[in-house]
DNA sequence: TTGACAATCTAGCAATGCTAGAATATATCC
DNA sequence: GGATATATTCTAGCATTGCTAGATTGTCAA
C-alpha cells in the first residue's frame, strides 16, 4: 500500500513549502518578517502544524541556512577553473564567496549570524556544512602545510570582510583591494 | 540658579544607570534578557521614562556598544609596547582584539552584530568609533602603502576569527596559529 | 492660591513564539 | 458496516515583547 508513502511525500512537500516561504520572505522583507503566523498563512495551514515539522522558529532558519551552505559550496566549486593558476583560484574563490554573501544577504545571515540550532563539527554534521570548507581547502592546499588552519583563517577573513561591509564599517569601493591582500596572505607573496 | 543644572545632572546619572544595567544584564544573561521592563525595574522608574532617554531599544544597545568601542580602543593601544618590533606589535594587537572579543562576548555582540542605530563613516561619528581603527592603523602602517585598506582587511580578518570561533565553526585550540597567519598577511613574510 | 508646565505613571495595544485541548478526519478491528 | 482507536489539524489562548496615549502627579512662577 502506497498510502503511507503518499502521506510521507505530502508531508515532505509541505515542509519544503515552509522552508521556501521562509527564505522568500526573508530575502524580500528580512528575517524579522518571517513569523510563524506569516508562514502558516503562506502554506495555508494553522500555526501548530509548523511545530510538527520544526521544533521552533530557529530550526526553520536552520533549514534555510542548510540550503545556503549547499549553494555556497556549489558556487565556490564552480569558481575554481581548471585553466587558472593556484593564485587565481584563491582569488576567484574569495570573490565568489563575497559575491554570494552580498547577493543573498538574508541567506548569508541565516548561515552565519542568526541562531539556527545547527551543529557543526559533529559526527552527524550534514555534508553541506563540510562541503564549502572543502572547496576552500582545495584552493588553499597548494600554499599551506596545515591546510585546515589556513582554510579556517582564509574563511574567517572572508567572513569578516562580508560582515563588516554588510554593516557599513568598511568601504565597499575597496573590496577588490582587500581581496588582493587576503590572497597575498594565503600565497605568502607580495 | 543651579536647579536646572542639578536636574540635568540627575537626568544624566539616570541615563548612565540605564546603560550600566543594560550592559550588566546582557553580560550575565544575554541581550535577549535586556527588556525595557527589566531595565525599568532596575532603575526603579516606569517604562516610558526609558523612552525619554532613548528612542528605542536599539539605541540602548548602541549606547553600550559605544562604551565598548572606547574600551576596545584603549585595550588595543595598551597592547602596543614601545619595546616590541613592528611585527610583534601586529601580533599583540591581534591577540588583544580577540581577547577582548572573547572576554566580553555580549559587549562585542552589541558593537558588531546587533542593530544599534550607530552611524559609521559620518561627520558626526563619535571619536570612540574611529579610535580603535586608529590603533590598528598604527601597527599596520609600517607594512603598507595603503594603510586604510590594509587596516580594514586586518580588522575584517580579526572580526571573522572572533565571530566564527564564537559560533563554534573553527577550532579554538588553533587560535594562535591563525593569528600567526594573519600577521604574515600583514607583514608579507613567511 | 492659581494656573501653566514638566515629569512620571497607569493602562493598554498589537505583535510575537509557542501550546493545551477540542474537533475532525482517517485507519483498524470485530 | 459500524464502532473504536489513532492521527491530524484547528481554535483559542497564554505569557512576553516593544512601544504609546492619556491620565496623574509634582514643580514653579505669577
Amino acid at each position: 500500500m502506497g498510502i503511507s508513502e503518499r502521506k510521507a511525500r505530502e508531508r515532505g512537500e509541505r515542509e519544503r513549502r515552509i522552508v521556501v516561504a521562509a527564505r522568500t520572505i526573508a530575502e524580500r522583507d528580512g528575517w524579522a518578517s518571517v513569523t510563524i503566523r506569516r508562514l502558516a498563512e503562506e502554506i495555508e495551514y494553522s500555526q501548530p502544524v509548523l511545530y510538527s515539522h520544526f521544533e521552533n522558529r530557529d530550526q526553520i532558519v536552520g533549514a534555510v541556512a542548510l540550503e545556503g551552505f549547499g549553494e555556497l559550496a556549489a558556487m565556490l566549486r564552480a569558481a575554481i577553473r581548471p585553466s587558472s593558476t593556484p593564485k587565481e583560484r584563491v582569488q576567484d574563490v574569495a570573490a565568489a564567496y563575497l559575491d554570494f554573501a552580498f547577493a543573498r544577504p538574508a541567506l548569508y545571515e541565516a548561515m552565519f549570524v542568526l541562531p539556527t540550532g545547527l551543529r557543526f563539527a559533529r559526527s552527524d554534521t550534514p555534508a553541506q556544512l563540510r562541503d564549502g570548507f572543502g572547496a576552500m581547502a582545495t584552493v588553499i592546499a597548494p600554499f599551506s602545510q596545515d591546510v585546515d588552519t589556513a582554510t579556517e583563517t582564509f574563511w574567517s577573513a572572508l567572513h569578516g570582510l562580508a560582515e563588516l561591509e554588510r554593516h557599513g564599517r568598511i568601504r565597499p569601493a575597496f573590496r577588490a583591494q582587500r581581496i588582493t591582500l587576503i590572497m597575498q596572505m594565503v600565497s605568502g607573496q607580495r
